[in-house]
DNA sequence: CTGAGATCCTGTCTGC
DNA sequence: TGCAGACAGGATCTCA
């Protein structure tokens, strides 16, 4: 479910109320989760203080006093948020809580499971984390950095800019979007991606992200905000599940990595 | 090392 | 209405 801007809204969302709050307690129902949960996590998480929440990718950190959680939301990862800790009953597919000290409360919710939730000591060490390619929103992210590695693999454009040890945040949708907006056709190989085409691929990118989160993200299906609220990029959408593009032609879907990408053969070379 | 395909899990939708 | 099969905002693992 969530890229980057869905992630990103969530973490402005929780740490407004959560930072330096402190964690009552962690209570794990479920810990099958895609890796299962190291009940150590439980022990450490209990009764820290909450520095800062921030992204890093799609992973959502909490920089506690002693270590970092790290969560991912994997496709069908929800968060609900509530002052009041009696506010939300249990629901289906409820994994795990956070009550803070205040008495607020934190729910994970996933349906298919594909989330994680990991403590670590040392964030630029865990496994999750330290191969995790440039922010597409810093500069480092740059049609320099993006040509370089093009060039030298043999794989659908599409497949390169949603490969988080590259670049982090781009999944399915965005991914989609990005190609489009820059004229590209996504199964493209990466290597005749040329200098041009990568400037406006990188621009294409850093821009329907920041528009999204501006948005409060894409609700498809499953995604909705801490508080409840679904996110309108959806409506901005110009070729992610469309039948027509702008132009009047027949969007073509097409399986690359086994993923629907859907792209206007008119636009896109 | 690279790249392709299977895999984890549950729910929903489509077509027969 | 039932049921099989395909598919879903992800990403790791296995194998060639």
């Amino acid at each position: 479910m969530p890229e980057l801007p869905e992630v990103e809204t969530v973490v402005r969302s929780i740490n407004q109320s959560l930072k330096s709050n402190y964690i009552k307690t962690l209570n794990i129902f479920n810990d099958k989760l895609r890796w299962k949960i190291d009940p150590y996590t439980k022990t450490i998480a209990s009764k820290a203080q909450i520095n800062n929440i921030y992204r890093r990718g799609k992973h959502i950190i909490f920089h506690l006093d002693k270590g970092f959680l790290i969560i991912h939301l994997g496709m069908t990862g929800i968060i609900r948020y509530s002052e009041t800790k009696s506010y939300f009953s249990k629901e289906k597919h409820d994994h795990y809580e956070i009550i803070l000290k205040d008495n607020s409360k934190l729910i994970y919710n996933d349906v298919r499971k594909f989330g994680s939730l990991h403590w670590t000591d040392d964030i630029d060490k865990h496994f999750l984390i330290e191969n995790l390619g440039v922010e597409p929103l810093s500069n480092d992210f740059n049609y320099d950095y993006l040509k370089n590695i093009a060039k030298k693999r043999d794989v659908a454009i599409k497949n390169l800019i949603m490969n988080q040890n590259i670049v982090v945040g781009v999944g399915n949708i965005y991914a989609s979007e990005a190609l489009y907006m820059s004229g590209i056709r996504p199964n493209r190989k990466s290597k005749y991606v040329t200098i041009n085409d990568c400037k406006k691929l990188v621009q294409s990118i850093k821009k329907v992200l920041l528009k999204s989160i501006k948005s409060g993200g894409t609700t498809l299906k499953d995604f909705v905000s801490t508080d409840g609220k679904l996110g309108y990029f959806k409506q901005k959408l110009l070729i992610y599940n469309k039948d027509v593009t702008r132009c009047g032609q027949k969007v073509k879907v097409v399986k690359i990595g086994g993923r629907s990408s859907f792209f206007c053969p008119k636009c896109q070379k």
